[in-house]
DNA sequence: GCATTAGTTTCATAATTGTGAAACTAAACA
DNA sequence: TGTTTAGTTTCACAATTATGAAACTAATGC
């Protein structure tokens, strides 16, 4: 008898919590009856629970039947226990909370600059969902070249960043996030500005000095790609705004980042149909090792506010 | 995503502590490898009760694969706070084997007297027995007469008895524990002491003065039935000593308890093969309230040290 | 570059658990 | 004494959980 019991007890670590809840709900009720509504279930269910608490514990836990609702002796000195136990889970549920809400740490992050004028740039859509998520991370971000940014990542002072596409790394793993329409443009006191799109061929674009970004990235392939000669190097979509404005450069710019400048006269977009390519950014991180939660965190919802 | 989060978090009360303690034993072996021995279930087990305790805990716990393991930096909180909680746990346990061993209060049995000499009687070897199971229960024995003690259990001032059957009630529970065997005695100065068996008729019985007990017993009952009427009455069993060494008396004694007497030759069985009746002895308990665990111990004890 | 190893995922199956319905018991109440 | 109420027990069913086998991936070591 006292064997088979201490068997039991051996299981007891096993034990279905939802009977110590189902017990602690009896006992604060005064009786099955009343804690039917507590609990939700009828009451077959909770004498069975209560029964198979008690075979389990080996105790008779408390006195019930029409004569009325009593704990037994043994049964306060459990439910006394169910409290801390339960109080102990508690506890662990909101250590468990706490390693969610502050899973501080920093993280940094590098964008590629000139985003925040395109219409099909969520970013700040990401970090503010990002800031309801995790409100307590602390986040830096950085405006970086493609090159720092891939490179910062790899090492690991980013642990993210959003690039325009250009060359993949067995190392990085990519999410595309959104596209982004570059033309060629001109200044308005360039030869270009006032010929018809349909009289510039490429010959006259080669006879155009070209302001083209010294580093690699879409930018620098297209520009190889028409056989455009970098005349002068830049490293900033706004250095060649300045380039257009003298007259004597042509340049690729994003759509949404020239419209200003359209608007105002000062440049025009050159046979849009034929010189002109598509931007693919994407979001990168190392693949290895594997991203921390807050990162993958704001990775998701990268993807999330860049969805459809 | 958070709220999804939040509502597994909600859940988190209910966890399978088996997914924690699989966790606490993969983070002291070091990898899901070296845990398969400790937990003896396969790695594809180890591997899905991980990932199913990171989908509810909403976090990354380690960093594992061929890489090696490394606990994350969440994982290393949720560890301790496992620790705490299993902790926790086995204090829990041990609360439960403390009113396991201590089901203490105090309980008070009655018994009826001058059973130690019955050889059928095993009262010592249940207390032994009870004592082992419960050793730190204090016990209170009361040697009573029959009325007061069915009095004494049926008003709670007893948890238990032991009496010779005589009589029910609809309030007691009953259980055999052995049988006494009674016979016919008479004093070595009674008239019937020189006379053989088979002279002696009911009508000698009844000529003879006959000392019985003045309480509802076997004793009283037999001696109804004998037509004998008690010439004096006495309320133990060492009065109806005292009588038959008078040698006026004829009366009713357990053989066990007379056997000392006649060996000394100061008494002798009348016509044992006539004059002689079995009593029942049982153990008393209330039916309402149910017995507390250590009465109910208590009685299985007598049980089985009364078996067979 | 191939073999080995740690871990992952899916499938199929078995075992366990939870539940309400229904029929019942026993005690309290009118 | 009959009705009501609190609790018990059994049955049938649904849902959940746990598991190994098998096929796989990815990283490491030789």
């Amino acid at each position: 008898m006292a064997r088979k019991q201490t068997a039991l007890l051996g299981q007891l670590s096993d034990i279905d919590l939802r009977l110590l809840r189902v017990f602690r709900a009896v006992a604060e009720a005064g009786g099955f009856s009343a804690a039917e509504l507590e609990l939700n279930v009828g009451r077959s269910t909770i004498s069975r629970h209560i029964k198979d608490l008690e075979v389990r514990l080996g105790v008779t836990l408390c006195q019930r039947g029409r004569g009325g609702f009593a704990l037994t002796s043994e049964g306060r000195q459990i439910y006394q226990a169910t409290l801390r136990l339960l109080g102990s889970l508690d506890t662990f549920r909101g250590e468990v909370a706490d390693v969610h809400r502050r899973m501080t740490g920093h993280i940094s992050i590098a964008l590629f600059d000139k985003m925040v004028t395109n219409p099909a740039a969520h970013i700040s859509e990401a970090l503010r969902r990002f800031d309801d998520l995790a409100p307590e991370v602390s986040l830096d971000i950085h405006i970086e070249p493609i090159n720092e940014i891939e490179r910062g990542v790899m090492e690991g002072r980013f642990q993210l960043g959003v690039v325009p596409a250009h060359r993949t790394s067995p190392s990085l793993e990519y999410q595309h996030l959104f596209y982004e329409q570059m033309y060629l443009y001109c200044g308005y006191r360039h030869p270009l500005f006032g010929t018809a799109d349909i009289s510039i061929d490429d010959d006259a674009i080669r006879e155009s000095k070209y302001a083209g970004l010294g580093y690699h990235s879409p930018n620098m392939e297209v520009g190889n790609r028409l056989g455009l000669e970098r005349d002068i190097t830049v490293n900033d979509q706004e250095a060649i705004v300045h380039c257009l404005q003298t007259g004597r450069y042509i340049g690729y710019l994003p759509d949404h980042y020239a419209e200003t400048f359209l608007k105002k006269g000062e440049i025009r977009a050159i046979h849009p149909q034929r010189y002109q390519y598509e931007c693919d950014f994407v979001a990168i991180q190392r693949l290895s090792p594997r991203p921390s939660r807050i990162v993958q965190t704001l990775w998701d919802c990268l993807a999330e506010a860049h969805a459809d």
